[in-house]
DNA sequence: CTGAAAGCGCTTACAG
DNA sequence: CTGAAAGCGCTTACAG
């Protein structure tokens, strides 16, 4: 293996030369950066990334932890993950992926090995398990989902209440006074996914503050079942005109039930969801949403913990819970509701 | 930081013993191991990753090369992902997650620095240029998917020729004399993904041999164009009884294209895909397939690395080319064809 | 069964 | 502007 050792001899000078030479940490003679630059380039040196680790303490590797939990939509994740991905490499950092099982056990590992400069966490819980772990890290830590206790990292998230009521307010504005909030399954609740009740519970609330009437219920994030319970939810509530929707499955499932009813979105009912762009593009879904942002609020998070790594003074400064206000992403599914349309004849 | 050195304090042995203890590589007295090992759980103690990698070359380590290409279902790609991180995790090796969209450069980076002990490459492309960097680098590399020239790698991929016969096989034992397959978009195959013509090529001989008519047509990725496409392939080819699908996206489209025009399977028409069971489950599709047991195949390339890499005589095996024989998960979406139902009455 | 020492390949004060 | 040397934290022959 071709060492620094080897770049310092054809060129000429010593190894601590060629180190400067590259690094560019001190003076250097073009006359001699040059040779080293020719000697890097003739004999292919890489630095070994090991050493560099030893000696500089940085690793110039994050760690991302993604669990890929079967109820949650794996698209949707892969969005996380290639804000991330992307992020790091332009700002010079890998990536590892941890998506084991025992999530808090490979925090220990990776982070006490000093195997990465910065942690990325995704899947987060209202109480995590795995943020005591991150909070004894040396190294700091960047969130991609709003957990109860933010004490100690970085927070990134969509402000799921704004969306919450923003859905229930973009509907209200047409005219919709009786509207159905179908949610993730509650398991996603069970298991500590805040982002469910932290919509619901807005929704309802500028619901009663508008004094109309919403109907919640938590949907099953499989396919067939699913579908079912829209239905069902639509007999139930005859005279509901507006459908939020915060579950990917029912979102997907939608388009075949509205056909299978014969309605039509909106001249029957008025449909808005809860997802991203390219969840939209993969289900070529037809309806209005309220943008996730998955791939941007990747990007933030990692921002965010580079900074930190990077510089003594912004490891020192207070950390930020930062939440995204959404935005609607229109594309018609949503209009007056059908009594409007008939009195306006 | 505590290192080896604090341990051996600890425990009033010299730095060797403490690491020999630890690593098992020599006798050491049951007496001193259990002080050792005392040490390090009280001062909580983890070898550095980067010294212990630069003392014995080796980083436990392997990179997944993986590219999130717009024309490549992602749920698919994640599929092959967990098979490769969780064996590999099982074996006790991380994972670097390398998305690069210059994965030549990534490849020498991650290479030449020593960063990783082995490679496992997706997306693998009929003449790849990454497999020269492959090649030339130390660590060994496992492919997902089969280029044209395998030589100096380990190669996994699922036997799609295999596949295509057996699917107008299949179809042709229960009595259909005319097929329609559509394969993936035309830019995959112009990209190199050399699955496509290997499964349309064999389907297209074993139609021949049988005697049978087969239409073949490339697909879109999208879903709006696709269900258009199979519309007009169904329009113009009003005696064909069978459909193959070799195409994410045509499969996902297919249940609301039937739906429209009236068709139920297999009464109407026989379909028949190529796809993964968590492909299934997550669009919920009511049709048989061949498997593509993306995480069989992630597993079985993970394995024969670590083989690779741990062991100097496998080192020195022979690199295999291992095709998955394809199997058939019946799901009751083939019948025999309606002309035949309506003899038998 | 145990210890003192060399070495892995870097970077960076220290010295000139 | 450049060099000799120490040190990062491990592992592993070498010696006893």
């Amino acid at each position: 293996m071709v060492t620094i050792g080897d770049v310092a001899k054809a060129a000429g000078v010593s190894r601590s030369t060629a180190s400067y030479a590259l690094s560019g940490k001190r003076a250097i003679s073009d006359e001699v950066r040059l040779r080293v630059e020719d000697a890097v380039k003739n004999l292919g040196y890489t630095p070994n990334a090991g050493a560099r680790a030893l000696a500089t303490s940085q690793t110039m590797v994050l760690a991302l932890l993604a669990q890929f939990l079967p109820d949650e939509f794996a698209p949707a994740m892969l969005q996380y993950i290639m804000g991330v991905s992307d992020t790091a490499r332009e700002l010079g950092y890998d990536i590892l992926l941890v998506t084991d099982e025992e999530q808090t056990k490979a925090i220990e590992r990776i982070t006490r090995s000093r195997m990465v400069d910065g942690v990325v966490m995704l899947n987060v819980a209202e109480t995590d398990e795995r943020l005591p772990l991150l909070r004894a890290a040396r190294q700091p830590a960047a969130l991609v989902g709003l957990p109860h206790d933010c004490t100690g990292v970085d927070v990134f998230d969509l402000d799921f209440e704004e969306a919450g009521r923003m859905m229930v307010e973009h509907l209200h504005r047409l005219g919709h006074r009786e509207l159905i909030l179908i949610s993730q399954p509650e398991h996603v609740l069970e298991r500590g996914g805040a982002y469910v009740w932290r919509l619901q519970d807005a929704a309802v609330e500028q619901a009663r503050v508008r004094g109309i009437v919403l109907h919640t219920a938590f949907g099953s994030a499989q396919q067939p079942e699913i579908g079912q319970e829209i239905n069902d939810l639509l007999d139930a509530h005859p005279a509901a005109t507006g459908l939020l929707i915060n579950n990917e499955a029912a979102v997907a499932a939608l388009p075949s039930v509205l056909h299978e009813r014969g309605l039509t979105s909106p001249e029957d009912l008025s449909v808005i969801g809860r997802y991203s762009a390219e969840f939209a593009r993969t289900f070529s879904l037809p309806f209005s949403f309220v943008e996730g942002a998955p791939d941007r609020l990747g990007r933030m998070a990692v921002r965010q913990l580079v900074k930190r790594i990077e510089s003594t003074s912004a490891a020192k400064e207070p950390h930020v819970v930062r939440l995204l206000s959404p935005e609607i992403a229109d594309r018609g599914s949503t209009g007056a509701p059908p009594a409007d349309r008939h009195r306006r004849r």
